[in-house]
DNA sequence: CCGGGGTTCCCTCTCGCGGGGGAGGGGGTC
DNA sequence: GACCCCCTCCCCCGCGAGAGGGAACCCCGG
């Protein structure tokens, strides 16, 4: 049950590094590399791929609109996680809306890349893992086989809040509404900024749209 | 083809001015009334309204659970419009989300109420009409039939700035992108926050979402 | 028993956001 | 021409938000 990877980089030395880290775990393969977007859905057709992890900032095809196709036209589609250099990208909002399953920076620490492509993998959004949660909420704290937790990941409480954030709620309303104190709710807040990578409550509450934590409609 | 309007309301006394405002206008018409949520369904059925004014706060059924039941059960249901007492209402999210095409404030003028009613009626969203500002900016500015322009409707670069807002941008990188100055942006977000009834850009940005003026996914 | 994560609460500090004004120019209608 | 709307830009001001510390409690697991 080796996870298999597909690499979407311009710059081969990105490549390459990502491809060291990935094929130095034994549940991790690399069966593929492409450097443009054009290339990436014959690649994702012949090699089937569980995750894509998809560069944004391309020549020719960018990050977003081969994610849009692949999901398009690909059945059974792999998990596309998006990379991107900076944080606070313009494109992330673009690429999560095209439906692709995460995000990462470049400079996050290799074991947190590696457990992120395992938890896609394993069909949980990167930053929201609301089907996780729930299970681990309902099925009692036994919940995900070993390892499987990322630190990355919103506590019950964090969650509350969010959901609260987007209902356009303030800091002091969300105190109200929970029985805490504002501190308590700013903390709370801060921490969910961080987790998110997101520099202000819009930005969390876009997140939490795009990833469907929070569903319209 | 005059419109049929259903009202729904606690308070006698409420419904009483909404028919007397409403019925002095000869395109349209107060088909019947309910005091309760738990009344509209049957009389949605039997009187085939094209709008419904709900009131969101009511004993026994509210208006929210009332209007997800509406959409969720009616084949071809009404348009409908969440009537609030209080602006910033905390079920006003809650209510678009369930379905609604718009809300207004009942301390609001007759007038603006009359063009709501119309509005909704031929199709458009109450906050964000987004197809007939398309069609406007598309098919010249001959665009909608005579009378329809309600002044809380979004201008064009207000529905850029709110696009940019959605997108998670600060009002200094809205400036940049659109090549004006900070302060003309600011100007924009006030005006914008002003139509939306919204107290910050986070508000703002989720009515964007819950009337797909934006669309995640 | 001790460590770690989660929740709660406190402090200070900075800054962007939003409210309140006003003002000028361009383009349209009456 | 007068009027109105939109877009642009400017001022001041108050406040909430977020950053960056710290600290206490509880519960669970090693």
């Amino acid at each position: 049950m080796t996870i298999k990877v597909l690499l979407v980089d311009d710059e081969r030395l990105i490549r390459a590094g990502l491809a060291a880290i990935i094929e130095a775990e034994d549940d991790l393969t690399v069966v593929g590399e492409a450097a443009d977007g054009t290339e990436v859905p014959g690649e994702v057709h012949r090699l089937r791929p569980d995750v894509v992890l998809m560069d944004v900032r391309m020549p020719r095809l960018d990050g977003i609109q081969a994610t849009r196709h692949i999901l398009d036209t690909v059945p059974g589609p792999p998990r596309i996680i998006v990379v991107t250099t900076f944080e606070n990208d313009e494109y992330v909002y673009d690429a999560l809306k095209a439906g692709a399953h995460g995000f990462l920076l470049k400079r996050t620490r290799p074991e947190e890349i590696l457990q992120a492509i395992r938890m896609v993998a394993h069909g949980d959004s990167l930053l929201f893992p609301a089907a996780i949660r729930e299970l681990a909420a309902h099925h009692g704290p036994s919940g995900g086989r070993g390892g499987a937790r990322w630190h990355e990941r919103l506590t019950e409480r964090e969650g509350d809040v969010l959901r609260l954030m987007a209902k356009g709620r303030s800091n002091a309303e969300i105190a109200q509404d929970l029985f805490v104190s504002p501190q308590t709710v700013k903390t709370h807040v801060g921490n969910i900024l961080a987790k998110l990578q997101a520099r202000d409550r819009t930005q969390a509450v876009i997140l939490a749209y795009e990833t469907s934590f929070i569903t319209p409609g």
